[in-house]
DNA sequence: ACAAAAGTGTTTTTTATACACCCATGC
DNA sequence: GCATGGGTGTATAAAAAACACTTTTGT
């Protein structure tokens, strides 16, 4: 809410010179593992100062003739191999000093952090440990103190998943290939918590949306009927991009 | 989908060294003429090259000591001036290339624009036209070929707007402080298209939500019976944040 | 046989949609 | 008085929520 010396304050700053950045790319990569019910975040051990041996988000700086997107793939497949994955941009988190590096020049360069937010199959993406850093899925119900702001990142990129899952169809990019509707409705559970709506209910409504083929193919897991194994259709669910949809 | 070759590559890119930035921030400043049932954009004519003549949207690089917000609202103060508004981070956008002033030295200082939208109230927002630069509203529905990727970005900003209409009161931000539920109507049907919803109804779910009151003040424009003046009441929707929440 | 999990159906309540109609004012 | 925009109500259709019930397996 600017106010009257706004003017002066701003004519201070036109002397101020220009930050020099460097840019850093974070990743919230998400997984599910359905046969415990647990959402996963992947994690790895910081091996430099500052913040030696705490845990804190994949990250890397963007290089010369990089994007951010491309600096986003990069850890990523330094981190895990994956045969199938869903990327989008979450937010840019740029104040100065939340990088203590920055304290050493002051007002030198500053660390700038695009972060983004990624999907993976649990059961197909296999991390790559390359014996120095620590790398690890950590359940989200029970994070450590991560460096820098990175607790932060996470629980921002934690309410767009639970946001996402309302409405666009993403469940599926975590689930495996085939899965039974209850996996399904296990996985929006454990990430939006109990009681979000009623099993047999969230079954029709999601059967009804017709992007699902049934498989026929069945699994027994322990006790009780088998379920079937279920597809997602992209074909038919193109025409409902952009459609209000909801899950929930 | 990084594939087998992936290693070799990260291992050339290990030698590539970090793109150093500088970070500019553009403001998507949207205001609604409710006289004209008009959506509108803030722009300013560049003054040097390149693009030199060109519409774009109000940025500003970030200086030394300064958070991105704090740019952000350097720029809008710099640009208008407001009682009230609305303020978000947009996107980062981020490309090589996307600034044709990276070109001259190639790989070495990369623009980076972090975009920010902003609403303001048309009838409140006065204009700081400073002789040199030009500064307009402009409808968005006739908008010229903007500077850099500043369509793109405007693009992105029309998007947001419209998906927050749907599920948060930004409209009120907009709206003058007392307005009548047929300029509510109007502002939606600008933003959202026809026939998003009848009137009436419309009327009867925004009232029930319950955090609009009667000022029992009336206005008549022109023919027909007067209406009443409603206000947003900000402490009777504070329990709703957070709740789905749906005006469409 | 019976517990456990999968899958179907039915009833009730709530919400959305489409209108019809009354009200207060200017001309 | 009648056109114009403001405001209320009602009848119908659709969707959400709650829950009872059937089916198929393992033990």
């Amino acid at each position: 809410m600017p106010g009257h010396n706004q003017r002066k304050i701003a004519a201070l700053l036109n002397q101020q010179p220009l930050a020099d950045f460097k840019v850093g790319v974070d990743n919230v990569i998400f997984s599910v593992d359905t046969t415990q019910n647990r959402l996963l975040v992947l994690l790895v051990m910081r091996q430099q100062e500052p913040f030696l041996n705490y845990w804190c988000l994949p990250g890397t700086l963007v290089r010369q003739g990089e994007s951010l997107e491309d600096a986003a793939y990069r850890i990523l497949a330094e981190k895990i191999r994956v045969k199938n994955l869903y990327l989008e941009q979450l937010y840019t988190f740029g104040g100065p000093d939340r990088d203590p590096r920055e304290a050493f020049d002051s007002f030198g360069v500053r660390y700038l952090s695009v972060s983004y937010f990624a999907l993976v199959r649990f059961e197909e993406a296999e991390l790559i440990a390359d014996k120095v850093t620590g790398i690890a899925w950590y359940p989200v119900k029970q994070l450590p103190k991560l460096a820098f702001d990175h607790n932060e990142i996470l629980a921002y990129g934690h309410r767009r998943l639970r946001n996402k899952l309302e409405y666009s169809p993403v469940a599926f990019e975590v689930l495996p290939e085939m899965f039974t509707l209850n996996d399904v409705y296990q996985l929006y559970t454990t990430v939006l918590g109990e009681n979000f709506s009623d099993y047999s209910n969230f079954r029709a409504r999601l059967l009804k949306l017709g992007f699902l083929c049934d498989t026929k193919i069945k699994v027994s897991r322990g006790a009780g009927r088998p379920a079937s194994l279920y597809k997602f259709d992209a074909a038919a669910f193109a025409p409902l991009k952009d459609k209000p949809l909801v899950f929930i």
